[in-house]
DNA sequence: CTGAAAGCGCTTACAG
DNA sequence: CTGAAAGCGCTTACAG
């Protein structure tokens, strides 16, 4: 493996200027900049990055932790967040969460072992709950930003870029009362996710104010998979007071309430109304056409990227979550309720 | 930051019983390790994998470059990936190479420079094409491996994993044939995809051995996009000899030839069939179910990683592809033409 | 079982 | 503008 020595000697200069070559040739004079130029194409000369990151002290990685890769919405994320990583010459290291629940202490060890030089969290923020005791408070805070999801007070307070998932759940729920329905559920996501919690929240908010009632069991785990909102839509549809609207905390999960309701021969939105969230690519293409609350997915992706860098520069960015705007998109699966009897 | 130099003061032993502490605590004695233990707790002290993996010349990431995250199907294959990946204590890092063509020298180059130690590719291979110069030969070959992907002999022969992609297109078309079936169409994803070419290869076989015709217009680019593939299908519906099956290179164009067909009031299979390919969790939610050619993508990943691997620890993995099995999904979305005028 | 010491391949403050 | 030299934080062959 040829190193900086091997091309310094080629070229008949010291290491140092090889060095300089590489990273600024604008400090090299020309006739030496020919000569180390020939020695690197000679010996085919590529640096060693391992070397490089260790002496600066950098790995230009950051790490990336989101539950499944392969979630439309977290993708479109993701290019935001790429988009500025590229920029900023940062490499993007995934880190697929799936179900384990990964403590605050385990995040900050990426960063205290220099595996990156900070964190994104796109993935539910349970593990906080299970290990989140302080670091020193010698040590700076390793910079560490969340992205979409939301994080409780109790388990301390963190730099978000997001949406008010809340007050979005309401917008969406409102949407259904005006337009006539009142047994109206909710399919959430998992206990553990903070994100898809505060869109139940939004969705009892709206319920509470418009005096509706809340029965049992209209409030569901989907799970956020395919599987587990199919099955969770089948309980809806067997409840004795059947809801005539449902509210998916996703899209994905309001694909899968979608087939099941056609399954069980009944008409979308004429028998049940169905709503998500995020609008993911497919939302336009089901049958019918979802509607949804819409996420500016790439622009919290690029915000969080920004963010995240300047606390990486140490500069302070504080804990308050920047909020960005979420918009309801009318499509065809909401419509007013049939009379019925 | 506090160094190994430090623990090593605090418990009062050298530097080097700290190290074997720390990577094989059996090679230190009881009393020894119980203080080095001690001085690590009390210190807060996490190895700097940068020096760690800089003194070792392994980097320990593996990358992993696909055309977009976000992709259902590639997403399982990285599930396969990232079990065998975790089990190896491999990271994995995600370059999305959208549309950029990176050649064969940037790719190496990555090995070259040690910030992976070893490739994956899921991406079309298009690059190779663009610098396809080899490395001099005294270089050994930089681990690099195909998934799903193939790669013509022209620009190289690499390792792959992958199914064989053009007799599943004809098992495809065959099965259309078989249901009678003679104005068949068909949606490639890029010229720059030999997976997708490899599909319309076997189409093409299949029609022909059928003796059918392939009209002009019948094979038509999808861009293995959402919005390319409604258009492809749009086109097709306005020819002249409308289709009455469709044979989509991979399912997310079928679902949005799907979303065509029916916005253009016709019906599927009555009017026309949709055939898709890979099978993604998408694919039985779909209205009709699509019928598809499904992978084993975690087994596909999971090979390729195994592979990879082995090519890192400097066996030689040859470069004969390793075909897994595929099967035809039949579901609904296929019928016998209707009898039509 | 443990320690002293060399060295991995860079970068950079310092000197000239 | 260029070079000699120190040093980043580890690991490991060697010696004892």
């Amino acid at each position: 493996m040829v190193s900086i020595k091997e091309v310094a000697r080629v070229a008949g200069v010291s290491t140092a200027t090889v060095s300089r070559y590489i990273n600024d040739p604008k400090q090299v004079k020309q006739p030496t900049r020919e000569k180390v130029q020939q020695a690197i194409a000679e010996t085919n000369y590529a640096p060693n990055s391992l070397a490089r990151n260790f002496r600066r002290g950098k790995t230009g990685v950051i790490l990336v932790a989101l539950p499944s890769i392969g979630t439309p919405f977290f993708a479109d994320v993701m290019k935001g967040i790429s988009t500025i990583a590229k920029d900023m010459h940062y490499s993007i290291l995934i880190k697929e969460t799936q179900l384990n629940q990964l403590t605050y202490d385990e995040y900050t060890n990426l960063v205290l072992s220099k595996q990156a030089d900070g964190i994104i969290l796109l993935s539910a923020i349970i593990p906080f709950a299970t290990g989140g005791r302080q670091r020193p408070s010698s040590q700076r805070q390793a910079p560490i930003i969340l992205s979409c999801e939301n994080v409780t007070p109790e388990l301390g307070r963190y730099p978000s870029v997001r949406i008010d998932n809340t007050s979005a759940a309401a917008e969406a729920t409102d949407y259904l009362i005006k337009l006539g329905h009142s047994r109206i559920a909710f399919v959430f996501g998992l206990q553990s996710s903070t994100l898809t919690l505060d869109r139940e929240r939004g969705y009892r908010k709206a319920m509470k104010a418009a005096k509706l009632a809340v029965a049992d069991g209209w409030v569901t785990e989907g799970g956020l998979t395919l599987d587990g909102a199919r099955k969770a839509t089948r309980l809806l549809l067997s409840h004795a007071e059947r809801p005539t609207a449902i509210f998916c905390a996703n899209d994905e999960m309001a694909m899968a309430a979608i087939h099941e309701i056609k399954s069980a021969n009944l008409q979308i939105p004429r028998d049940i109304s169905i709503i998500g969230f995020d609008d993911i690519r497919y939302a336009e293409l089901l049958d019918p056409p979802l509607t949804t609350i819409s996420q500016p997915a790439a622009e919290i992706g690029e915000r969080t990227m920004l963010r995240l860098s300047q606390a990486i520069d140490g500069r302070d960015i504080g804990v308050e979550p920047e909020i960005v705007p979420h918009k309801l998109v009318i499509r065809r699966s909401t419509a007013s309720p049939a009379k019925r009897q």
